[in-house]
DNA sequence: TTGTACGCGTTATCAC
DNA sequence: GTGATAACGCGTACAA
């Protein structure tokens, strides 16, 4: 059977209060005392029971990684593991579990947020996939439980987020494509109600005006390949002089090349692309892709600390990381 | 303050023992003491304790998924994520939470498995990734807490199995190469430490006997790209006359294309080449690569069902997936 | 230095 | 139908 802190007090002839005491470390124990407990305490491969420990202490020691939103399209894969390994170990170093819970908009609707939380008394929650209509992320920011936004720039009293500077990014982007001479920049955003497209959608706009160029060209899609394609076609279709497309996602940058192979447009000579994200296909499609880089085991670790500072008392300050631009072959004049 | 069913038993002028017989569908309570204790737990947001009503039942409703050996290299994307995704889906389904946790043969030797599974109280846990010499295996098998296993076939009382039939895939594959007319197949397999490498070699043996081909030829690498290029000039050196390459992953197919071009090789008009799990880079590089494709979702969602039959007391039986066999355009007789 | 006693939020076993 | 009361395994004032 189980043995628990009464099976080890019995056999070491003290209370359970001393067995508490000599396990915890506290110093008002005889050395003696402890060495025998604790001896006794391997012996029998004792393990405090970490539920009955919430109990009394208020911690379960476990944080909640919620993401949503990813029930249908599966193209997700690169950014999630990487992000949900980062949270993991970030949040064994610091002693908490994790658990890992899915939910779309439409099951939002028939479990609160809170519900969650409190069933397994979760210390603190990190949110990933949230859009601006979310009926958790209103929950969210009025809740008791702390939480750190990925992606989401809010910060209150008990929440913070994780980000990389996505106007920056933009910037980046469209700087590279400017400098390789480039005058005609079209944008392929992603669906507005995500707050990641405003950002690129303004860095996009603001490096445009800085060279004095205007009147920028957008069409909007969902992230995903097809609208990439479609996206790409459009744009071509009102404007047959442009030279370079800036995509929000990767997948769509994807798209974005065959559909200007669909439209004989070759890729990088008469049309550059660059994508976003960084996913591991960029390197291996061809051309390849030229993109921006988002770190994303860190969005998950530095999370996770976060979440830990908000834990401890202190306030979330948000935290913005840097992304990076990777040339390859997709974005060429010549 | 969180609301208990000590707050609904005080505004409710019942005991809490009607309480929890109300909200726990008991048949013995007048309906409308029930009626009122529902409303004014609605009203009040009351969330029982899970932490509380697991100390008592002894069950925590919590699935542990183990990932192990995958802090290094980051080339598991689509594999885990699929498999967590299931994993997550079908356990919510039953009921259940998932804590995810990471380990390394490293650690495994610091935290013993049962420590893992006794602090949080995991009713059961699927195991992800184990190799041959895994401390943990050895632990699992003869644990108190049920277990199904991701690829490693063992059934017991407490343990069962979710797989796909490697030995058919690896059938699969070559039987393909061998309908394409090919006579001298290759195998660049994974490391040894891996249960469907045995079974992977196993069936490509089979294919190539039944097919009055004999002595093998096989070489290993560790399912990562580099070893796959590796592998490949290593066959290539001493076998000029081979046609084509089963790999037993598609990391190892990329290499083996790259190392083979290397050569001065072109794929599949001089040699064709097969990999295995069809992750989704397959679809995208030149040239397409045919694999054998691993229901990834199932294995998960399979594995979660699995171990909720085990926790039923039912003994658990092995499941074996269908792989299929996928045909792009990295083989061709041609 | 050590032990007593209580409480954490539930469920379960009895009585009434 | 309903209500005391005892667990469950642990932490911690308060005493001794």
């Amino acid at each position: 059977m189980k043995v628990t802190i009464k099976d080890l007090a019995r056999l070491a002839g003290v209370s359970i209060t001393t067995v508490s005491r000599a396990l915890n470390g506290y110093k008002d124990v005889r050395p003696e005392t402890r060495r025998k407990i604790l001896e006794l305490a391997k012996e029998l491969h004792y393990r405090p029971s970490g539920i009955a420990r919430s109990l009394v202490t208020k911690e379960s020691k476990t944080l909640g990684l919620i993401i949503s939103g990813f029930t249908g399209s599966r193209k997700g894969h690169h950014f999630m593991f990487d992000i949900i390994y980062g949270v993991i170990d970030q949040a064994t170093e610091c002693g908490y579990d994790v658990i890992l819970a899915a939910t779309s908009p439409h099951q939002q609707k028939a479990v609160p947020y809170m519900e969650l939380c409190q069933r397994r008394q979760l210390d603190g929650v990190i949110f990933f996939g949230a859009r601006r209509n979310d009926v958790y992320l209103h929950e969210i920011i009025n809740a008791s439980v702390p939480c750190v936004l990925i992606d989401v720039p809010i910060v209150s009293d008990r929440c913070s987020f994780v980000t990389v500077d996505n106007r920056k990014a933009a910037r980046l982007a469209v700087d590279h494509l400017l400098l390789q001479g480039h005058r005609r920049i079209a944008m392929i955003n992603g669906h507005q109600e995500a707050y990641v497209s405003e950002e690129r959608e303004a860095g996009f706009r603001e490096a445009l005006k800085q060279a004095d160029l205007d009147e920028p060209l957008i069409v909007y899609g969902d992230f995903e390949e097809e609208s990439g394609r479609e996206g790409a076609k459009k744009l071509l279709e009102t404007n047959p002089d442009l030279t370079a497309i800036f995509c929000a996602s990767d997948w769509m940058a994807m798209g974005a090349v065959n559909g200007l192979r669909d439209l004989g447009k070759r890729v990088p000579e008469e049309v550059s692309v660059i994508g976003f994200d960084d996913i591991e296909l960029c390197r291996y499609v061809t051309p390849a892709l030229t993109t921006i880089h988002q770190p994303r085991y860190e969005l998950g670790s530095k999370a996770a600390k976060e979440l830990v500072t908000l834990l401890r008392g202190e306030k979330g300050k948000g935290i913005v990381l840097e992304p990076e631009l990777i040339i390859r072959n997709s974005t060429n004049w010549s």
